[in-house]
DNA sequence: GTCTATACGCAGATAGAC
DNA sequence: GTCTATCTGCGTATAGAC
């Protein structure tokens, strides 16, 4: 069940204002959410919204944030999980990766959009974050081919393939007809395993 | 050599200033870019932009639908180019699609990411051009299936898929080492071809 | 910690002379 | 067709009471 605000007291500002505001800034674009929008979002006036973030940057900075720590954190034990083949883990991946991109509406790899709304510190901060869940693909996809269950000439572009490729779906299931997200992230995995497998 | 005003004249102030809007559109973003910094980038002043152009949208919606019809130009007679084989056919385009969209600054698939700042019908044009592109892709891999060169499950999926893997290369080409245009362009050629092929 | 009121600048767009 | 000058509104952010 969802928190309640009125149930539960005041749960968290703070978090209540970055749900709004992440939710906002995915449909209208950054540039386009006004601080009004953000404060009539979470219920509260433009200027209490000062007493939780410093500016309207911050706000953006601390969504993305949040949201890369999540998804991190799900997702690198999944492609590190010794139970598991070095193909199990990556279509198990990918899967997840398409699920949490949709579900959660920021994405990943387009940290790089909002370059000029951030700070070189931030942007630089998301952007090691990513690196930790493009390193971890990196190695599970080593780890194969050294098994012989992957064929890759060359791991670094191989790698980002799959990474656009997977974000993209985000872009268009919405617009897609009766197809269910388990049926799109099934075939992707699929997909997935044959760019990676021999030849 | 480049053409220069100062030499031919006039040249075509209406396409100077679409040059310079999609590049700052680009750098900047559309919200973040204004209007003055439009005029001050073609050299005109605010106003004399208004006797070219409605209003700011117009020119995103001019200079998004100038790229697309020379991107269509270009590719679509490739996927259709009879003297080649299917499998040719979508490695020639891949390549092309890559260059293209770098070269050029607005890329394709990123129409939606413009949704917010266009007209419901400038939105629809577009997305209409993109489809007559991804329409002549999906006919030259049928072709491919049904000669047996290729073996896709899902058409539509699938072609998504290489659409998001071909744009994506944009967003990161420039921050990678010492790559050349062409070891990249060539191996997402191998790539699509990979993931047409029979299992 | 939340509010009302407001400062201040820059945004998109227009008027009207030349 | 280009300019200078300007309108009007909304943007981010702050002041200060409660």
């Amino acid at each position: 069940m969802a928190r309640n605000r009125s149930l539960d007291g005041d749960v968290n500002v703070a978090e209540e204002i970055l749900d709004g505001a992440m939710r906002l800034f995915n449909e209208l674009g950054y540039d386009a959410t006004s601080i009004r929008d953000l404060a009539e979002a979470s219920g509260i006036s433009s200027s209490t919204l000062y007493h939780h973030y410093k500016n309207k940057q911050e706000i953006l900075y601390t969504g993305l944030r949040r949201f890369m720590e999540n998804f991190n954190k799900v997702i690198i034990p999944v492609l590190q999980n010794l139970d598991e083949s070095p193909t199990e883990r990556v279509m198990h991946a990918s899967r997840l990766h398409i699920e949490l991109s949709i579900e959660r509406a920021m994405e990943l790899r387009h940290v790089r959009q909002f370059k000029a709304s951030l700070t070189e510190q931030q942007l630089q901060d998301l952007l090691d974050m990513q690196w930790d869940y493009q390193g971890a693909l990196k190695d599970v996809i080593k780890i194969g081919c050294a098994s012989g269950e992957f064929t890759v000439a060359d791991l670094g572009l191989t790698t980002m393939a799959i990474m656009d490729m997977l974000n993209g779906v985000r872009g268009w299931y919405s617009s897609l007809g009766p197809m269910s997200m388990d049926e799109i992230t099934n075939y992707y995995a699929g997909l997935v395993r044959k760019t990676l497998s021999p030849a």
